[in-house]
DNA sequence: GTTAATGCAAACTTTTTGCACGGCC
DNA sequence: GGCCGTGCAAAAAGTTTGCATTAAC
């Protein structure tokens, strides 16, 4: 999803954070990366056309962009932090073949799993978000999944 | 869920391993260990009894685990890589509050979320396993939660 | 006896921190 | 103009590696 510097600055604006050219720039990174980057990734993407922009300012602001409900950490099975644009509740399908983090949009899941676990009353427990994660293999390699 | 030291030896040997006692130690401690333990909580809580034991071969040893499905890692929001005895395909729930990572196994919940994408049919991935990741806040800290 | 695992220390990677400087509101 | 964000470099945290020693089968 690319989106336009003066977007980036009202999405910042909104959440409270002041709009500095480098928030603006890799907020637009981020949204526009689907992968899931980690900082380096977004300080890689970044640097070409922003070259004095400093790797410790991209960890900074993704943290304060985490702080601020604009976007959260995403899991891995290796031991590094990546991100992802928090647009909404969504899931995630993980590739062990390529090491890809594949957003999954299933409105009707989320509701099938939400009624389960209401039925189910956990107690003692207040529920924020679900989230499922699949592991699985792409069996078309050059072809991206394609969700119905 | 405390095991004997001659019970972890056959698991061992079961998955490929061979039993030394530093493998038997760290397998004893991670599976009597609820709360999905890093390296350096293994290696702290086995260093008690026995003091050599070196944090590079506890590092070893927990890779060795998952490389021969006796553990699984576990993702973490944080950076940390933390292990779980691998028992079955189960849920987790982080508390927010805590920071612990608590079993949640709900096998109709399983088949539930299988039975649904099975009907969603998502094409060119093959799906290995699939765990649901619930987010949210235990609301009364002094008892754990409970699961029906 | 042979082969593989361990312990140590050093290296490496990823992330955080402190502080002086600069830019946004 | 005041305050917060940034850049730099150094430190910290977490993990991996190489190699000589030791232990399992």
């Amino acid at each position: 999803l690319k989106i336009s510097a003066s977007h980036s600055k009202e999405i910042l604006s909104n959440h409270g954070l002041k709009a500095t050219h480098q928030r603006i720039v890799i907020l637009q990174a981020l949204m526009e990366t689907e992968s899931h980057p980690n900082a380096e990734q977004i300080h890689d993407k970044i640097k070409k056309a922003f070259p004095s922009i400093s790797l410790a300012t991209v960890y900074k602001t993704l943290d304060s962009f985490v702080q601020n409900n604009l976007a959260e950490k995403v899991l891995t099975d290796t031991d590094h932090v990546r991100y992802d644009c928090k647009v909404h509740e969504h899931n995630h399908i993980y590739c062990t073949n390529t090491g890809e983090i594949i957003d999954y949009e299933d409105n009707e899941l989320q509701i099938l799993i939400k009624k389960h676990l209401q039925s189910k009353n956990i107690e003692n427990l207040e529920i924020e978000k679900i989230k499922l994660v699949i592991t699985g293999k792409k069996t078309d390699l050059k072809q991206s999944v394609f969700i119905k």
